[in-house]
RNA sequence: UGGGGUGUAGCCAAGUGGCAAAGGCACCGGGUUUUGAUCCCGGCAUUCCUAGGUUCGAGUCCUAGCACCCCAGCCA
C-alpha cells in the first residue's frame, strides 16, 4: 500500500454516523473518535466484513482517530487462531492498519469476571439452575411474559459462593449459568433476565484450559467496549434490541465512560448469500474449492479473482450507509473493479478460444516485431514488441461464416484490423467433418503495418491475435456469478443451494496467450483487450503454466445486443 | 395496543420546513476511438409507502393506517 491519499477530498454526504462523529468532534464530546472491529475468529472475512471495516477504519482516518481491531473470542467452541491470522491478513491487505490496537477479548477475561462479581454484589445478577429448557420457558414469548427464575433470589452472598464455585470448575458444563436480574416480564425480551456467563469446558486458543466458564457476547461487548474507551460502537442492524442490554451493564456497573452503539444495515448483494454459515455450507459441501475459490465473495476469494483493495473500498464508499435493509445490485461491485483496473492494469493479448489463421501472402519463414503501447491512454505504461508471422490465432468468434451486417469483425471476404498488426482479408477456410471451422486463409495488406492504411481505408472491426509460432499455452478460468437467481436467500420454499448455477466456473485450457505474460507477477493483473480483466492466479500457476482468473468482463455493447444472456443459464425470474 | 427498526427512481443514496427532489450504478440516445472498452455529451422521480391535517410553503412537522425486517441461543 503505497501512497494512497487517505482523505480522500470526495465531495459525498456524510452518512449518518460520520455526521454523528463529526458533530460530537466538533462539540467536543469526543475529540477523538475511537472505533473498532470486532469480528468473531470463526470464519473467514467477506465482502461484508468489508463494509464494516471500511467504516470502522475509515471514520478514524478521516476524522484523526484510531481503529481498534479486537478479536471477540468468547465462545472457544467456534473460534480457532487460524482464523485469527487470516482475518489480520485481509484486514492489512484491504489497506487497514490498526497500528498497536490489537486486542482480544479472551485478554479481558479477568476483568470481566470481577465486573460479574460486582454485578452480583449490587444485587444485579444471579446464578440460576435452571436447565436451557427451563430457560426457554421462563421466557415466556413474544407476546406473554417470562416468568422470574426459582433462584432470581439467592442472596448475593450465595450468589458469590456459586458463582466462584462454577468458575473453580465445581459444576457441570451447562448446569448453571449467572443471568443478569432485570425484568422477566419486560416486552424486550432481551432484558428477561439474559444468561451471561456459562460453563463450558473447552480449550480457548488463546487462554487454553485456564477458564471453565465464559462470558457471554451481550456481557463481554460492551465492557470491552468500555475498556479501551470505544467512542463509537458500530454494528449492524440486528443487534438494536442488544443495546438495551449494552446500556444497562455499563449505566448498571457505573462505568467510567459509556460508549454509543449506533446500527447500520449490513450488506446483501444479488446473486450470492453472505452469512458465515451459507459460506461454510458452500466450502464442506464441495459446491466451491475451499474459502478463497474466486467466485466467493470472501475477501480472500476477491484477492485470489484479482478484485483490488482500492476497488473493495471505493465499492464500500459507493453503496453508504444507512438504517434500511437493502440489496446491492453486483454490477455496482464488478463496475468498481473495473473502474479500477480500467486505470491500472496493462493491456495484453489473450486467445481464449483460439482460431488458426494462414496468412498466404505472408512468407513462411518470415516474423517481424511490431510495437504495441501497454494502455492507449496512458503513454507511461510504455510499449511492447509483439511478433508477427504467417499463422496466428485469432478468437473464434471474431469469425462468421455467414455474418450479419452489423458484425464488425471476420467473415468471408471481409477485412478487419489486427491490433497493432495489418489489415487482413478472409478469402477462404477450413472445415472439418462436422462442418466446425478449423481454420481460416486470408490475405495481408503489406501497406497497412501497425493498423493503418495510408488511403485511409475505413476497417471497422479491430481484432486482438496471436502469433502462433510464439505464443505461450495457458489456461483461464471464466467465472460467473455463484447463484442464478437474484436473492438465493429470499426463497422461503426452497433451500439456497437449489439456485447455485451450475456454470459458475468455465476451465479453458490450451488459451493462447502472447508471450509477455511469461514473466507476470503473480496475482497481479493484465487487460486482455476487447475481453476484460484477468488475475495471474498465485496459487495454481507454475513457471510452465500460467493460469488466469477472470476478474471481470470488460462492457459489451455487442454482445448484449447479440446475445443478451447467451453467456449464462440464466433463468430469469 | 409485545418490543425494536425501516419505507425517496429498476438498485443504492443525498435531502435536517423555503429558489426548479444531489450523486452513483443500471438503462436509453449521440460524439470520439486501431479494445463494439475507455472517454465525452444528453436523457432518465410534476414526486418522496398511503390517507388526512398543520403551514404562505412539507420528502421534511402532526395524526391515522399499510408494508417489510429483527428479537423467544447457555451464538455473535
Amino acid at each position: 500500500m503505497t501512497s494512497e491519499p487517505q482523505n480522500t477530498p470526495d465531495q459525498r454526504p456524510l452518512d449518518f454516523i460520520r455526521q454523528i462523529v463529526k458533530q460530537d468532534q466538533r462539540t467536543g464530546k469526543h475529540l477523538v473518535p475511537i472505533t473498532r472491529f470486532p469480528p468473531e475468529p470463526n470464519g473467514f472475512l467477506h465482502i461484508g466484513h468489508a463494509k464494516s471495516i471500511c467504516l470502522n477504519f475509515g471514520i478514524s482516518n478521516e476524522f484523526n482517530g484510531t481503529c481498534h481491531l479486537r478479536f471477540d473470542d468468547t465462545n472457544p467452541s467456534k473460534e480457532e487462531e487460524a482464523y485469527v491470522e487470516s482475518i489480520k491478513t485481509d484486514v492489512k491487505w484491504l489497506g487497514f492498519d490498526w497500528g498497536e490496537h490489537l486486542y482480544f477479548a479472551s485478554d479481558y477475561f479477568d476483568k470481566l469476571y470481577n465486573f460479574a462479581e460486582q454485578l452480583i454484589d449490587k444485587g444485579k445478577a444471579y446464578v440460576c439452575d435452571l436447565t436451557p429448557d427451563q430457560i426457554r420457558q421462563y421466557r415466556g414469548t413474544l407476546t406473554e411474559p417470562g416468568t422470574d427464575s426459582p433462584y432470581r433470589n439467592r442472596t448475593a452472598a450465595e450468589n458469590l459462593e456459586l458463582f466462584r464455585k462454577m468458575k473453580a470448575g465445581a459444576f457441570p458444563d451447562g448446569s448453571r449459568v449467572l443471568r443478569a436480574k432485570i425484568d422477566m416480564s419486560s416486552p424486550a425480551i432481551i432484558m428477561r433476565d439474559p444468561v451471561i456467563y456459562r460453563i463450558l469446558r473447552s480449550t480457548h486458543h488463546r487462554t487454553g484450559d485456564t477458564w471453565c466458564i465464559y462470558p457471554m457476547y451481550d456481557f463481554t461487548h460492551c465492557l470491552s467496549d468500555m475498556l479501551e474507551k470505544i467512542t463509537h460502537s458500530l454494528c449492524t442492524l440486528e443487534f438494536q434490541d442488544n443495546r438495551m442490554l449494552y446500556d444497562w451493564v455499563l449505566d448498571t456497573l457505573e462505568t467510567p465512560c459509556h460508549p454509543r452503539q449506533i446500527e447500520f444495515a449490513r450488506l446483501n448483494l444479488t446473486y450470492t448469500v453472505m452469512s458465515k454459515r451459507k459460506l461454510l455450507q458452500l466450502v464442506n459441501e464441495k459446491y466451491v474449492d475451499g474459502w478463497d475459490d474466486p467466485r466467493m465473495l470472501t475477501i480472500s476469494g476477491l484477492r485470489r479473482r484479482g478484485y483490488t483493495p482500492r476497488s473493495i473500498r471505493n465499492f464500500c464508499a459507493q453503496i453508504g450507509i444507512g438504517k434500511k435493509e437493502s440489496l446491492i445490485d453486483m454490477g455496482i461491485l464488478e463496475n468498481a473493479v473495473r473502474e479500477d483496473l480500467n486505470e491500472t492494469a496493462a493491456r495484453v493479448m489473450g486467445v481464449l478460444d483460439p482460431l488458426k489463421v494462414i496468412i498466404d501472402n505472408y512468407p513462411a519463414d518470415r516474423s517481424e516485431t511490431l510495437t504495441a503501447q501497454n494502455h492507449p491512454q496512458k503513454p507511461e505504461f510504455g510499449t511492447r514488441e509483439l511478433l508477427f508471422s504467417r499463422e496466428l490465432y485469432i478468437e473464434r468468434s471474431d469469425f462468421m461464416e455467414d455474418p450479419p451486417r452489423k458484425f464488425f469483425r471476420l467473415g468471408p471476404g471481409r477485412e478487419v484490423r489486427l491490433r497493432y498488426g495489418y489489415y487482413i482479408t478472409c478469402t477462404s477456410y477450413e472445415t472439418d467433418d462436422t462442418g466446425r471451422v478449423t481454420a481460416l486463409h486470408c490475405s495481408y495488406d503489406p501497406e497497412t503495418r501497425g493498423g493503418s492504411s495510408a488511403d485511409g481505408r475505413k476497417v471497422k472491426g479491430t481484432i486482438h491475435w496471436v502469433s502462433a509460432a510464439h505464443a505461450i499455452d495457458g489456461e483461464v478460468c471464466l467465472y460467473d456469478r455463484l447463484f442464478d437467481v437474484e436473492h438465493p436467500d429470499g426463497d422461503r420454499e426452497n433451500d439456497f443451494k437449489t439456485h447455485i448455477n451450475p456454470d459458475s466456473k468455465q476451465v479453458l485450457t490450451g488459451c493462447k496467450l502472447e508471450p509477455s505474460l511469461a514473466h507476470l507477477e503473480p496475482g497481479s493483473q493484465v487487460q486482455f483487450e476487447r475481453q476484460g480483466y484477468f488475475c495471474l492466479d498465485a496459487t495454481l500457476s507454475t513457471p510452465g503454466r500460467p493460469v488466469f482468473n477472470r476478474v471481470v468482463t470488460l462492457r459489451d455493447s455487442w454482445e448484449k445486443q447479440a446475445a443478451p444472456v447467451q453467456t449464462k443459464s440464466l433463468k430469469q425470474k
